[in-house]
DNA sequence: CTATTTTTATAATGCTCAGCACATAAATAG
DNA sequence: CTATTTATGTGCTGAGCATTATAAAAATAG
């Protein structure tokens, strides 16, 4: 799939490529797309301006890398309980607690960078917000598949709508991440995680 | 407390002050305060910018006046259900259900300025982000006193925790905006709203 | 070696932004 | 009337922004 390595003439690059986008990341995720400018990425990257047009396009291309790293490294690990659990409650339990501990690992909080990552408000074409949107999505999607598949092996009772509660658990989840940011304490965080899915997900 | 008119002199102001302010508004809530220029103000209020700083003070003071304008006009409506209302599910239920047509009132949806109107993300010294912070937190304590004024007037179980509960609802809130934003049915949020309060506020 | 290719570093581009200086206009006070 | 006060309209300022033009540097191919 990538270009053999023999063919290749002209002076090598002088940087990782991986670390520098987990640099980008990480600078992404404190301070948001639109929060960040070049010439912090140059500075937190180690390269110049040029560099990162060559390797990454645009700084648009670089924070759609960027979030996709994110959310590989970050989401996934806690949102996998969607798939491994069978108690629903206990799935989402583990995926809302699990992530609390990314939102609060670093100083300042962090929150989402999915939920958070660019301006919410503004009118039309804005590519970044849209592409925020689909991912923000994607993570609906996955919430309901979860549901949807308790409710279909009978761990879940049936007159659940798995639409409306992932949209419960999403908004929920999404509230989280701005607690965090507003510098919420761990321990308030995962009491509120906690309570949410006592009572969301209560059997009777 | 106004100066008194008879000793004013000079040029009078050719434009009227409150309606200007409610259209910064509008606009502020559109866009949020990084995505809203002067330029875009100038044209919606209808006056030039040194006239906008002669009546205003600044970018930053302007928005604060609209943030108060907005909590006057669009959320206090709604959230007066929890003064009113002694039932602890009803008032919580009202409140939601009556944020929600402020939400969905305009198109594009808009969320709630306190929450999206300024980026989320971001380390420090940003007076903005520390303004909305502060409004957010008067939500918070809002609800706490509604819940606690429950509890005390023994409509409302003593087992709840205020501070959680009220973490829990303001968390919720918080994601129905996202949710608005981001293109969700009325109906939708309706029934988000109404599951989660009938699960969160269920007294067994 | 020389020619070619690719990445660096410097520095500039064109643009938008919030805010303001200045002169003019329109009102009142005496 | 004249002097004074306040608001308006034009156009500027300096800073910051993402992006790129240019040329030097560092590698390989022959």
């Amino acid at each position: 799939m990538t270009q053999s390595p023999s063919i290749r003439r002209g002076r090598p690059r002088s940087f990782d490529r991986d670390k520098a986008l987990r640099e980008a990341m990480l600078l992404f995720w404190e301070n948001g797309y639109e929060g960040t400018s070049m010439a912090q990425l140059v500075e937190a990257m180690g390269i110049v301006s040029p560099s990162i047009y060559a390797a990454f396009g645009s700084k648009e291309d670089l924070f759609r890398e960027a979030v996709r790293l994110y959310v590989a490294t970050e989401v996934e690990p806690a949102w996998q309980a969607l798939d491994e659990i069978t108690d629903v409650q206990q799935a989402v339990r583990t995926m809302l607690l699990g992530s609390i501990e990314a939102f609060v690992a670093t100083r300042p909080q962090r929150g989402c960078l999915v939920v958070l990552g660019s301006g919410l408000l503004g009118g039309a074409d804005d590519t970044i917000r849209d592409f925020l949107r689909e991912q923000r999505q994607h993570f609906r999607d996955r919430l309901v598949k979860c549901l949807q598949r308790a409710i279909d092996a009978g761990t879940f009772r049936p007159d659940n709508d798995p639409w409306v509660l992932a949209d419960c658990v999403l908004a929920f989840f999404a509230g989280l991440t701005i607690e965090a940011v507003d510098g919420a304490e761990k321990a308030a965080l995962r009491e509120s995680a906690e309570l949410f899915c006592l009572r969301m997900f209560d059997e009777r």
